[in-house]
DNA sequence: CACCATGTTCCTTG
DNA sequence: CCAAGGAACATGGT
């Protein structure tokens, strides 16, 4: 599910599910991914404190906790890597076979599942402080957006993949923003004119909003079966749904929206790029 | 067996 | 110190 608007829908999901509970147990199936903690420390600094909130800065959920008795809050940081879920469960439910960290939370508990094992569930906030500017606020101005292109030369798609530059922005949504901005991938990113980096600054921001609109409107299985009662993610049949909306992302060999022409796989920085080779110009 | 996958971080090299 | 390229992490799908 993992970029900024995947990670946008979930975290509203869980804003209305997590506030007021308190985390009763807590079980570390795999410790590598509350790296750089300690299990001991984790299990620690989260038993017995309760949820107050939740919120979201790029890919990462902050996790807003506060120990019994304490006036103040503290924050748990969550990223969901490439293959990661975060949802409640069932106390009898079955345990997912990849089940990374398990909260119990009383009535049921909060699954962090990973296949992968990428993701991360963590007390160190330090990578949240090199992200840049979040592209749905007033912080991402094309100005400020512009000056930081100045300074590469690396190709434009995978400058967006910077978190530095841009907080959110993942390989799908990099490929789709410079669709609809017109602007070639391997354009360098120093080369783009001004009036491309507002596009670009544009078609981000649309494209971001659009998907969490989508994310938000798509039946999605939040009450699950009875087995899994609570279970996050896209209703059974839904997948596709979902998908449609992109426009270039993993459609290589099929007709472009707009001229018909075939959209093209590359691969640049060893990760697949999308795109219309006749309406995005170098 | 080969290659692919929504991400980040570490290690080199220049 | 910085930019850039590549490997590593781990598992599963096709």
């Amino acid at each position: 599910m993992p970029e900024l608007p995947e990670v946008e829908v979930l975290a509203r999901h869980l804003q209305r599910l997590l506030p007021g509970k308190t985390i009763r147990g807590v079980d570390v199936r795999r410790p590598k991914v509350l790296r750089p903690d300690s299990p001991d420390h984790f299990c620690r600094a989260l038993l017995g404190a309760k949820f107050t909130g939740l919120s979201r800065r790029g890919k990462y959920f902050l996790f807003q906790l506060r120990r019994p008795k304490s006036r103040e809050d503290f924050t748990l940081l969550g990223h969901l890597g490439m293959t990661g879920r975060m949802y409640l469960a069932r106390k009898n439910a079955p345990l997912p076979k990849h089940a990374a960290v398990v909260l119990d939370l009383g009535r049921e508990n909060f699954i962090y599942e990973d296949t992968r094992y990428f993701g991360r569930l963590t007390l160190d906030l330090s990578a949240v402080a090199s992200l840049g500017p979040e592209p749905l606020s007033d912080d991402f101005q094309p100005a400020s957006f512009g000056q930081a292109l100045k300074r590469s030369a690396q190709a434009i798609k995978v400058k967006l993949l910077d978190q530095s530059l841009v907080a959110g922005v993942g390989n799908i949504y990099a490929s789709e923003a410079l669709f609809r901005a017109r602007i070639a991938p391997q354009r360098a990113a120093n080369r783009l004119t001004a009036a491309q980096v507002k596009n670009l600054w544009s078609a981000i921001r649309t494209v971001l909003a659009e998907a969490i609109d989508c994310g938000s409107t798509v039946p999605l299985n939040f009450a699950g079966g009875a087995d899994n009662l609570f279970y996050f993610g896209l209703a059974a049949g839904m997948e596709d749904y979902y998908e449609e909306r992109l426009l270039v992302y993993d459609r290589a060999g099929q007709g472009c929206s707009v001229c018909g022409r075939p959209i093209k796989r590359i691969v640049q920085a060893a990760r697949s790029t999308f795109f219309c080779p006749h309406c995005q110009k170098k």
